[in-house]
DNA sequence: TCATGGAATGTTAACGATCACAACGGCGAT
DNA sequence: ATCGCCGTTGTGATCGTTAACATTCCATGA
């Protein structure tokens, strides 16, 4: 049997309170799990709750504890991998704690759009702030927050001293180049992500490193813009060089287009040329031939910065200057063969 | 080193009132843009905000109105490109109207997981919901809500009478099947998505119709699960049926999947082999060779939506059994090629 | 001249929760 | 028996806003 839709105001607390002989403090005590409540009057108001199907009103709440249960995110509005990937996994890390999540969704990363984004989540009173700012723009917008809501940056300035939590960009694109030279290959060419971008400067970085360790000769850097397309693009050049035997692109992507450029001039992968790309799309796995990559752990990202965040909402306060740096792993595929010199 | 700041009360209404020298309610009519206001005292109250840094708090409002300026979505927590654009295009639609777009993700799509999520929004007292539920088992979630809220579905079930915003997955299965007929091909086979996905199944109807229209033998449908590995089982099937030249699939990942197995068994794309996806992922033009697909217009679907939600909360009233449909449009690359018999 | 009305503003009471503190009752210690 | 403590429950006051109603002031017409 279903019950009847009853309408009008919803039951509130004194409704439930009424309900179970008890008052309103009583009730809020229950929900609230305050310890010393008896046993057998919990259960009273637990059941008038039910009979009820008493919600309690969070507006009402925040009113008075001055305190929303809400987070707030802003992220770039793009179908990239990875600011994607890290929205819906801290989304679901969130939901555990009872806190919802506010997606202020931003069409690009300058200044003045993440300065209205934040302020449209300050006006919703939120209790905390993630910022997914990967590129150098986002960081004057972040300057002039008010210092008193807690705030945690994913992929942002490293330089810039706030609560951060990011990928450890050098160390996956330090193993990407390794893997390569320890194939064989004298040295490996880099199509990177934007240079503004805090993820792709970091790569770039890891890259030089694992060359210069080498004591090899570092190539020139290619830039691309994370697309498949300026994979492509770049691939057309790389493809006529022959002594390119070994590419690592910033993503996925890049890899894709790059694939495609190579295919076209009839370089086969591995055979003639060894890829790693960066961020394992669910496809990675299907490209052809499938693909080498660095696996970014965005769950482990999103479980670290709600750690952060809510230890900032807790403590009433913003510690300033705790860092997270989430290792990435080599996922082992067919883009990579050994160099027959 | 970490440096800690503690947060006090922002200013309320009776602060800027004090400043502005008015009564509270004058404050509040200058807020909500009520018609008798002196200009005079309409600047006093505005230069206070302003001084002030006053924001009105939301919380306190929805408690007195009963309403909330937050619409609930719930999506599924995957990287699967249409929901995903979809959200973001419906959150960016969202940001005009001053409502705060709420995020309730959800791992798989089945009963008890969406009405969790749903749970979750009716906790916040949302002022409105929308449900991107394109599979038959999110029926009975949407079936026991409270029938006081505003609810729009998107790519929901057509058979169930509620408001409904749908891409028009038959006519741009329809418009797929008959590019590929047009260029000479005997017949089209068909990859799909899983059965219970409307979406997959409309694409199914879209390309029976057409076959049958050009009074075609219907090739037997072979099923995926929108993955690229779903794609690529299913083309090592086809790629050993010679019959086979021209495959419209359900969506671009599969086709990727289907690309890598006709590859791997010498059928050249678009030579021996035409194909059509769905979606225009943004990958789709660096695909080997780039990919002829069919394009949804998730912006419209987000609009359309939008209307028709703020439609219900505006009048404060259901309307159910509103439909609207939003039409695909082909986009032509280079997996299509005229058919030599 | 005085009611009548409308524009501008003020006053008071909700809304539904939490917080601070008061009151009650039982129980052991003096 | 009296005191005081502690676990349990109840009683206002309060958060910041809007809704409903009250007030003031001045222009207008009988």
């Amino acid at each position: 049997m279903s019950v009847s839709v009853k309408r009008g105001r919803p039951p509130g607390m004194m409704d439930v309170a009424r309900l179970a002989g008890v008052s309103h403090q009583t009730v809020s005590r229950v929900l609230n799990e305050h310890k010393n409540v008896s046993e057998q009057t919990r259960l009273k108001v637990r059941a008038a709750i039910a009979e009820l199907g008493y919600r309690p009103d969070r507006a009402a709440r925040a009113l008075v504890t001055g305190m929303s249960q809400v987070i707030g995110v802003v992220a770039q509005n793009s179908s990239l991998y990875g600011p994607a990937s890290l929205l819906t996994a801290f989304e679901e890390a969130a939901q555990a704690t009872g806190f919802a999540v506010n997606v202020g969704s931003v069409r690009s990363l300058d200044e003045r759009s993440i300065t209205e984004a934040v302020e449209r989540h300050l006006d919703q009173r939120v209790a905390g702030l993630v910022v997914i700012a990967p590129v150098a723009s986002a960081g004057p917008a972040l300057a002039h927050l008010p210092a008193d809501v807690p705030l945690v940056t994913i992929d942002g300035d490293p330089e810039r001293s706030s609560t951060l939590v990011t990928v450890d960009q050098v160390a996956g694109a330090h193993a990407a180049t390794k893997r390569l030279l320890d194939a064989g290959h004298r040295t490996v060419w880099h199509i990177s992500g934007p240079s503004d971008w805090f993820d792709a400067a970091g790569r770039v970085r890891g890259w030089e490193a694992a060359l210069t360790e080498a004591g090899v000769e570092i190539p020139p850097l290619l830039t691309g813009d994370w697309s498949a397309a300026s994979g492509y693009r770049n691939g057309q050049l790389l493809a006529r060089l022959p002594d390119v035997t070994a590419v690592f692109t910033a993503n996925d992507h890049i890899a894709l287009g790059l694939l495609r450029a190579l295919n076209e001039h009839g370089r086969k992968v591995p055979d003639d040329v060894s890829i790693i790309g960066f961020d394992d799309v669910p496809e990675a796995a299907y490209f052809t031939p499938p693909l080498t990559t660095v696996r970014p752990d965005f769950a482990a990202v999103a479980a670290a910065t709600l750690e952060l965040l809510m230890a900032q909402i807790e403590s009433g306060t913003s510690e300033i200057g705790t860092r997270r740096t989430i290792a990435p792993t080599l996922v082992e595929r067919n883009s990579v063969a050994q160099h027959r010199n």
